[in-house]
DNA sequence: CGCTCGGCCTGTGCGC
DNA sequence: TGCGCACAGGCCGAGC
């Protein structure tokens, strides 16, 4: 569900209200959500622990403690996190509720119950492969032209696929790729090594704009996304091709095609998109 | 090692 | 209207 823009903007909404605030208890409705550690120490734990800065690293959402824990939150394809004033107003798949010191809360709700969170100390958060194994994310220093071209290069597979593996780029999802192809004119089946130098950049530049652009408007609600205070976002209004097919390219007026890329649903423009 | 594909879950929405 | 069946914004691990 939720790509890079919609976890910063959850980030975003939940950092002025979250900050200094104290754990008072956790309850788990669903303790197959918690990867690490068991569901008791889970709580013990958190009981007590002040918030002191949240941070975000691709799709992932750190949530720093004090005493040096850091409790890590994947919200996978339908997860989502955000506070409510009044603690007795449970989301209809609340599955983990964090109770804060004035009477709020903040809930983990999931339908299909994929998220995943984890806690650790600090120094052992290199246990988490996803996170460690990372590769530069959009608009950051690390992502440059010239990283983007050597390692586009160099690999097998299509590049709706590349775009997808978080080991190349960090927090690009089904629908930020998608949108990137079609800004950058490029067919998502094309395969990685084939791109022109030319391609590339206009490739490199799209990421970066669909990614900026979706964060300006606070994410893209298409179905179930909410930020950090339970708002839809409203990149949904922005999309080029994803969700839209059967209607027109809004640049030549072919109608938007869907297929299967990479074992996801794919939308592209045939005429523009070779 | 890199790549592809199935599995994990459950709700929703589309087509018949 | 009711029902069944694909399909869903992601990732991990097995197998090649």
């Amino acid at each position: 569900m939720p790509e890079l823009p919609e976890v910063e903007s959850i980030k975003r909404t939940l950092e002025p209200i979250l900050i200094g605030r104290t754990i008072e208890h956790v309850e788990i409705l669903l303790p197959r959500i918690i990867k690490w550690p068991s569901p008791e120490a889970f709580q013990a734990i958190l009981a007590g622990k002040k918030i002191t800065f949240l941070s975000r690293r691709g799709k992932y959402l750190l949530f720093y403690l004090d005493e040096d824990y850091i409790m890590v939150v994947h919200l996978r394809m339908t997860g989502r996190l955000y506070y409510t004033e009044d603690n007795a107003k449970q989301d209809r798949f609340a599955r983990i509720l964090f109770f804060f010191d004035n009477g709020t809360m903040l809930q983990y709700a999931d339908a299909r119950t994929l998220g995943t969170i984890y806690l650790f100390p600090a120094n052992e958060l290199g246990r988490i492969t996803g996170l460690s194994t990372m590769g530069p994310e959009p608009l950051s220093p690390d992502f440059t032209m010239a990283y983007f071209k050597d390692s586009i290069k160099i690999r097998k597979g299509n590049i709706k696929a590349l775009l997808l593996n978080q080991r190349f780029v960090g927090g690009l999802g089904n629908i930020y790729v998608d949108e990137s192809l079609a800004v950058a004119e490029i067919n998502p089946l094309r395969s990685a090594a084939s791109l022109t130098d030319a391609e590339i950049e206009k490739l490199f530049s799209a990421v970066n704009k669909v990614i900026a652009d979706g964060i300006e408007h606070r994410g893209t609600s298409f179905r179930d996304y909410r930020d950090g205070i339970g708002k839809k976002g409203a990149h949904q209004n922005y999309l080029r091709v994803y969700g839209r097919k059967g209607q027109p390219c809004e640049k030549c007026g072919t109608s938007i095609v869907k297929m299967e890329v990479a074992g996801r649903g794919t939308h592209y423009c045939p005429n523009c998109q070779r």
